[in-house]
DNA sequence: CGCGCGATTGAGTAATTTCAAATCTAGTGG
DNA sequence: CCACTAGATTTGAAATTACTCAATCGCGCG
């Protein structure tokens, strides 16, 4: 799995043996287009890191309409991280947008890595520290911004998604319905 | 500095000694009312842990309108993580809500005592981790609820906060006028 | 060719914002 | 202790924005 490797050599270096030490907890597993790796209801056992294809997590309001926490592309990780932190039933549905292949750990298996490779341990406060970063933008973004300037700024900082996902997801990650986006891009492209 | 080593302790054990050695790297620094810890255009070369008091973090879009990013109070980890991640001047003010006092550790400082002790690293990591979670929280919250749900789930989540925070900036960090949270807390209490 | 899904458009409705004014409250100085 | 002021909160009314629902359009796939 270079994928994984280069992923976690982007922070830290690894030999070959420790390489293949925590490649041993995980376990691979494909899913195809529409397919579900994850239902509101489920216990969750995984964490899940994107090798190739692309996820969408997402959760249902009490009028069944889906929003968008997350799309997980190449490279991504993903999960119900709340479910799998408590072990409280999942709320998050982790839905395959395309076929998808993921690597899969428990997070019993990572913690262990995390335990007995401090260098592991230091990839992952990282990879949490940017991810935390990734979310306070987003919300700063929600909080300051129309639709309109995050639909262009997402797009800007992920150009693949829009050739990969349908618009009304997009709404759905945005938080406004799809005819509104609908309006604001052709309104834009006016101007 | 007790407060931190009880913060340190939920998660890890400490010696006396590796306490000492930790401790040695913070810097205690009071902030009376109103006073800034960092304004937009500051370098930014802390983290701040809140030891008592209330800070909050927030930005100004175009129109000078603040939006809060972040109420910290005592026992909560803050700054503008990603200046300090990145070197870019910082975006994000830091205010004190309340006379307040906080521990300051540059991001250089962190990392070395992650180097050199597994354990805080993985205190880091562990923390990190729950703040995603708790900003996945309010995205879905954000995405999911009205504006008056999330008021009461606040209030439910922080009682404190309603006593301490004045509420035109509750509305700032809910993301709604000041107004609007005026009218949606009284229609609440007629029902 | 036609079906079906996604995207767009229109019209009416609901919710939120803005701006202005009126209250209320806590802290200050006399 | 009371009056005063600045800031915070509430309320009203008009304007804006986004939503819902319904209908239509467009395109790819069988």
């Amino acid at each position: 799995m270079q994928v994984l490797r280069d992923h976690f050599e982007k922070l830290i270096s690894l030999t070959d043996t420790e390489f293949a030490d925590v490649m041993q907890y995980f376990k691979s597993r494909r899913i195809l287009k529409k397919q579900f790796l994850l239902q509101e209801g489920d216990a969750v056992s995984y964490e899940y890191f994107v090798v190739s294809g692309c996820l969408k997590a997402y959760v249902l309001d009490e009028e069944e309409k889906p929003h968008i926490l997350q799309f997980a592309m190449e490279d991504w990780w993903t999960t119900d991280y709340q479910a799998l932190y408590t072990g409280i039933p999942a709320r998050v549905f982790l839905e395959a947008v395309e076929n998808t292949e993921v690597l899969c750990i428990t997070k019993a298996d990572k913690d262990k890595i995390c335990a007995e490779m401090h260098k592991m341990e230091h990839f992952f406060r990282i990879k949490n520290q940017h991810g935390y970063i990734g979310l306070q933008q987003r919300i700063l973004s929600m909080l300051t911004n129309n639709a309109k300037d995050r639909y262009e700024q997402l797009i800007k900082q992920y150009p693949a998604l829009i050739q990969r996902v349908p618009k009304h997801d997009l709404a759905a990650f945005l938080g406004v319905s799809r005819e509104t986006l609908s309006r604001l891009y052709s309104r834009s492209k006016e101007m």
